[in-house]
DNA sequence: TATAGTATTGAATCCGAGC
DNA sequence: CGCTCGGATTCAATACTAT
C-alpha cells in the first residue's frame, strides 16, 4: 500500500497494534534543502530546514508516539539519523519507548568521496533500534568468522576445572570434545555496506536514497514472512522494494506526490544493483600480491590498480612530474619490464621512472638513463630515502 | 605528573587555559561494579553504580565545566562513552561547549568474543569530540586510497570545456597535466582498532583498559609535541603512556590509589603490543588462496587458519564429531595429503574426514576408509549436498 | 570473454565574491 | 565581520569502451 499524505494523519487512522516493523528515515536536521536530478533531468527535492531543534523534535515526537501505538507488542522501530540530531532523537525514543526497550544503535559505515576537511571525514550514520516490548521478533543472522580467528579453539568445549579455571574439555581417553554446531559470528551492530555510488544503476535520482541491502538486513532481523513493514517517510521507496523482495507486506507513506509516483514506478520494476564491491569485497580490486605490497610499503606512494605497466606513483612529484613505479613480475625479464613500464609512462607523459628488479632474468640489457633500477632486497635500506 | 585525588578538586587548583587536550574515559553508567584481576592476582576495581542518570550527569557536568575552564582556546576534549549514556553525554557537551564546537563522533569499532544473545552483537564505542573554539589544533592524518579508486584519474587535472562539461586537462602538446601532490584520503571518523585481547602483553589488568594505538591517534590529531595532555580518569594510565611515546607532556588524575600506583609502574616501563592484526591487516591472516576459497565455498563450513593439516571444519557434525576438510596442495601427492590430514585429525580426535583432490600426483595410494575423497571439479555438482 | 583503460557522477566541504 | 551563494575540489565505484 502506498499513501500520499503527511504520515501523521494517515497513521492516526490506523488501528492499534497492526504493524510489525517501522523504518523511518526522516530529515536529519541538516538545515539544508536536499535535491537531486534523476537521469531524465527531473528534480526531486525535500526541505530539511527548521526553525529550531525543538520544533524538529516536536514534529518527530508526535509521529513517533503514533508509531508506537500502531506497532504490535512484538514490533520494532528503526530510526535512521546522522550526527546532526542523533542524540536528541535517542533521548526522544527513550521517552516514548522506554530505556529498557533500547535494542541498540546500528552504525552504518561506508567509504565515500568528499573534499578534504579540517576534521575527521564523516563516514557513518546511525540507526536507532527500539522494540515495543521485551518480547520482540528477532531473527539471528550470522556472519563468517574473521580470518584471524582460531576456529580450532572456538569449536572446542570448555569446562571449569577443580580450581575454577577454564580449560578445554576432554573425554576419558583424553580426546578433545567439540561444542555443538556453530553457525558463525552473530551479526554485529556495525554494518559495512557500500554507499550507493553515484553511478549505481540502483539510483533513481531521489536525494538521500539508501541501499536496498541495508533495508533488507533490517527487515530480515526484525520480521518474518508476511509481516507488515511501514515506512512513514518512504521517499523513493527503498524500504518497500526490500520488503517486497523478502515477501513482507508493506505500507509506504510520503508527503511528496513526486516521491509516491516514483515509488509506484519503482515497485513495478525494482532494480537492485549487483554491487561488485559487495559481491567480491575490496580484496577483489586489490591485484597486488603480498610481496609487491611489501615492496611498495617502503615508498610513500599511491598504489595503482588496473594498469598493466605501472604499479604505483610516488606521492612526491619531481620537476612537477609524477614518478611511476613498476615491480618486475615473476616471469618477466628485465627488458620486458622496462618495455612495459616505458609504454605506460609515455601514455601518462612521465619521464623519470623507477623499476624494482626482483629477479635476474636476462640482466644484460641497456637501461635507458631515465629509469632508476632498484634491487628489491635493498629496499629496506635504500627505500627509506623515498619516504 | 600523576595525582591521586578526585579530579574535580585537583582541576579546581589549575589556572585557566593551560591544557591542550583532555581525554576522559569516565564510568559508562553500566550500573555495575567493575573489577578485574591482573596476572599477579591483584584485583583492581571501581564502582559504576549510580542513584540515577541525573546524579551521574551532574557528577560529570561539574567536572566537564572545570575541564572547559582549564582548556586552551585551541584545545580539544574527547569523551569516551558507550551506548549506555552517550546521548545524554552529548547533550551535556552541547550545553557546556556549544553545538558549534562539536567536531564529530569517533566510532571505535572492534571484533570481540561474545556469547550470542537476542540482539545484535555490540562491537563499537563512541568518542565524542569537541573543541573549545573554532580555532583548534588539528593535524590531518591521511590513509591509503581505496583499491577501487582509479589513481590514474585522481592524479589528472580536470577543467570545464566550453559546454561546461568536465574533461581531463591537457597541455598544448596534448600531454596529460597532473594535479598537485596528493597525500591520500583524510582520516575517517570510523576507527577499526582491535579490542585489547585478553592475552595482550599490553594488558596490565585494569578493567576497561584501552589500546594505546587508540590514544596515540587521538593525541596525534589534536596536539603537537610538548603540548599538555590531561586524563582526569586515568585508570591504568594508557593515555599517559601514549602521550609519553609521542613526546607530549601529561597529567593523570585518578581517585583510586591502586590505579595511580599501577600507572606509576607502567610509566616506568611502557609495553605497547605490536598488534599483528593492525600491522598486517586481517588479510595477512587469510592464507587461503582463491581456488581454495572457491572450493570451500561449496561447503557449509568454517575455514581454519594456521593449521598445517586442516583447511576447514564442516558446520554440521557427524556422530557428534567434527569433520575436518583438507584441500590437496599443488605440490602435494595424494599420499602426502592423506598423511597431513591424518596427523592433524588425530590431534583433534576426529575420525571421519574429507580430502579434496586437486591434482593427479601419485594417485595409486590406498585410502583409509575414514577418509572421503572428493574431486575438486565435481564439487559444484556434489558439494551441494553438504550445504 | 576477461582485462585494461576511460568517462562519469555526486554531496560534503572549502573558498571567494558580494552584500 | 558575518552571512549567503555559487563554483571548485574531492574520491569511490560504477558504466562503458577498447583490446
Amino acid at each position: 500500500m502506498l499513501i500520499n499524505d503527511d504520515c501523521l494523519y494517515t497513521m492516526r487512522k490506523f488501528e492499534d497494534e497492526i504493524i510489525d516493523m517501522v523504518y523511518l528515515d526522516p530529515p536529519f536536521f541538516t538545515q539544508k534543502r536536499q535535491s537531486l536530478k534523476n537521469r531524465d533531468g527531473f528534480e526531486y527535492n525535500f526541505n530539511d530546514t527548521w526553525d529550531s531543534m525543538d520544533s524538529y523534535l516536536l514534529y518527530l515526537k508526535t509521529r513517533i508516539v503514533e508509531i508506537k501505538r500502531i506497532l504490535k507488542k512484538t514490533g520494532s522501530i528503526f530510526l535512521h539519523c546522522d550526527k546532526s540530531a542523533s542524540h536528541y532523537l535517542r533521548v526522544l525514543l527513550d521517552e516514548v519507548f522506554g530505556v529498557t526497550n533500547f535494542r541498540g544503535e546500528i552504525i552504518w559505515i561506508y567509504k565515500r568521496w568528499s573534499n578534504s576537511h579540517n576534521g575527521l571525514m564523516n563516514s557513518h550514520q546511525t540507526i536507532l533500534y527500539y522494540s515495543k516490548s521485551k518480547k520482540f521478533t528477532f531473527n539471528k543472522l550470522y556472519t563468517k568468522y574473521s580470518p584471524a580467528t582460531n576456529i580450532d579453539q572456538i569449536l572446542q568445549d570448555r569446562v571449569r576445572n577443580s580450581d575454577g579455571k577454564v580449560i578445554y574439555k576432554k573425554d576419558r581417553d583424553g580426546n578433545i570434545v567439540f561444542t555443538n554446531e556453530k553457525r558463525g559470528v552473530p551479526l554485529s551492530d556495525v554494518w559495512d555496506i557500500p554507499f550507493l555510488n553515484p553511478k549505481a544503476r540502483e539510483r533513481v535520482g531521489y536525494p538521500t536514497q539508501k541501499p536496498i541491502i541495508l533495508l533488507e538486513r533490517l527487515i530480515e532481523i526484525s520480521t518474518n514472512e508476511n509481516d507488515i513493514v511501514l515506512d512513514p517517510f518512504c521517499g523513493s521507496g527503498t524500504t518497500l522494494v526490500a520488503a517486497d523482495i523478502l515477501n513482507r507486506k508493506y505500507i509506504g507513506i510520503d508527503i511528496s506526490e513526486e516521491a509516491v509516483q516514483l515509488t509506484k514506478l519503482r515497485l513495478k520494476n525494482p532494480v537492485k544493483t549487483e554491487s561488485n564491491l559487495l559481491n567480491s569485497g575490496v580484496k577483489a580490486y586489490d591485484k597486488k600480491n603480498d610481496i609487491e605490497k611489501q615492496i611498495l610499503s617502503n615508498f610513500s606512494c599511491h598504489t595503482v590498480q588496473r594498469n598493466k605497466g605501472i604499479d604505483a606513483f610516488l606521492s612526491r612529484k619531481h620537476n612537477n612530474m609524477l614518478i611511476p613505479i613498476r615491480i618486475q613480475k615473476e616471469q618477466e625479464t628485465l627488458s620486458e619490464a622496462v618495455e612495459m613500464l616505458n609504454r605506460a609512462a609515455v601514455k601518462k607523459g612521465c619521464n623519470l621512472k623507477i623499476l624494482i628488479k626482483t629477479n635476474s632474468k636476462d640482466d644484460n640489457v641497456n637501461i635507458p638513463p631515465d629509469i632508476i633500477i632498484m634491487d628489491s632486497y635493498q629496499l629496506t635500506i635504500d627505500g627509506i630515502l623515498f619516504k
